[in-house]
DNA sequence: GTACAGGCAGTAT
DNA sequence: ATACTGCCTGTA
């Protein structure tokens, strides 16, 4: 196994529910709660599920070899070992995403974390209560009010229209996962509440896609300052729709089909340039 | 009080 | 195609 970090990955901001108790991490991921300290372990048990939230079946030579090709992302690969992706839960990371538009980590964490509370099962865990993320079934009977109650916001609209696109099967996770990019990415804009940067976000990191570029407004600085050589676009910190698609049309012919891997670690050092800690 | 935060949809040109 | 606008909510 190559090395990674666990917990440099879980604090990248990439996943909004996991949480610090004595040395150990705890997260939710769907229905589950895995813990990691010095070993893995989830609750209820379900075997090796590490191999699939840390991507240890990835190959990372491969991976860091490909991108490696950019000098930029090369030195960064070189600055953050163990940076890795991690592979969410889909439903987990569609409702995630959603309500994570134009606001800060922070709240994104409050509003999941209310609404685990109110409509998540309680999972015990070494004494501790956790509450598990509420599927689409569950979402889709709240009402908008209530979901505004957690936090959202207008935000409540759009988890409104996930929930009863994935309930009525109009959305199907299952068959996003096995589909090529464009006709996954295609699936999720018809969606009210999914623009370009979600739809990238959840294809990333929960659907299979490694070649998905998320272009927010730290991506969008970098490629502004960094690679501006390479899209040639005059751009702010605000993208219209069409600049987004010639970008990430190019940042992922350039990267190649391990481009969301490069993409996440411009991102984390944008971050750490900018002091975020979250 | 105002500005701002990891977007998006709606409208007008 | 692009420009512009409003939107929940908490924090500085």
């Amino acid at each position: 196994m190559q090395h990674f970090n666990p917990e440099i990955s879980i604090n990248s901001g990439q996943v909004f529910l996991w949480e610090k108790h004595g040395d150990a991490w705890y997260g939710i991921h769907g229905q589950h709660v895995v813990k990691f300290s010095k070993t893995f372990q989830c609750f209820p048990e379900f075997k090796n599920i590490e191999n699939t939230i840390f991507r240890l079946d990835d190959d990372f030579a491969a991976i860091s070899s490909e991108i490696s090709k950019d000098p930029f992302v090369s030195g960064l690969l070189k600055s953050y070992p163990g940076l890795r992706l991690m592979r969410q839960d889909p439903e987990q990371c569609l409702f995630s995403f959603v309500c994570a538009s134009n606001t800060n980590i922070p709240m994104i964490r409050r509003m999941l974390y209310t609404l685990t509370r109110k409509f998540g099962k309680k999972i015990q865990a070494d004494g501790i209560d956790f509450f598990t993320f509420p599927t689409a079934f569950e979402l889709n009977k709240i009402s908008e009010a209530e979901l505004r109650q957690c936090g959202l916001g207008y935000r409540a609209k759009a988890v409104k229209a996930v929930a009863a696109s994935i309930v009525s099967g109009r959305l199907d996770t299952d068959y996003l996962a096995r589909a090529k990019y464009k006709d996954a990415k295609n699936e999720l804009l018809n969606v009210y509440g999914i623009g370009n940067k979600i739809a990238d976000c959840v294809l990333l990191f929960s659907l299979e896609k490694t070649e998905a570029f998320p272009i927010d407004v730290w991506i969008a600085r970098a490629l502004a300052s960094n690679y501006s050589w390479l899209h040639g676009i005059k751009m702010s910190d605000k993208i219209t729709a069409h600049q987004y698609d010639v970008l990430s049309e190019k940042v992922r012919d350039y990267f190649g089909k391990y481009a969301g891997y490069a993409q996440q670690y411009i991102y984390y050092h944008m971050r750490q340039e900018a002091g975020k800690k979250w």
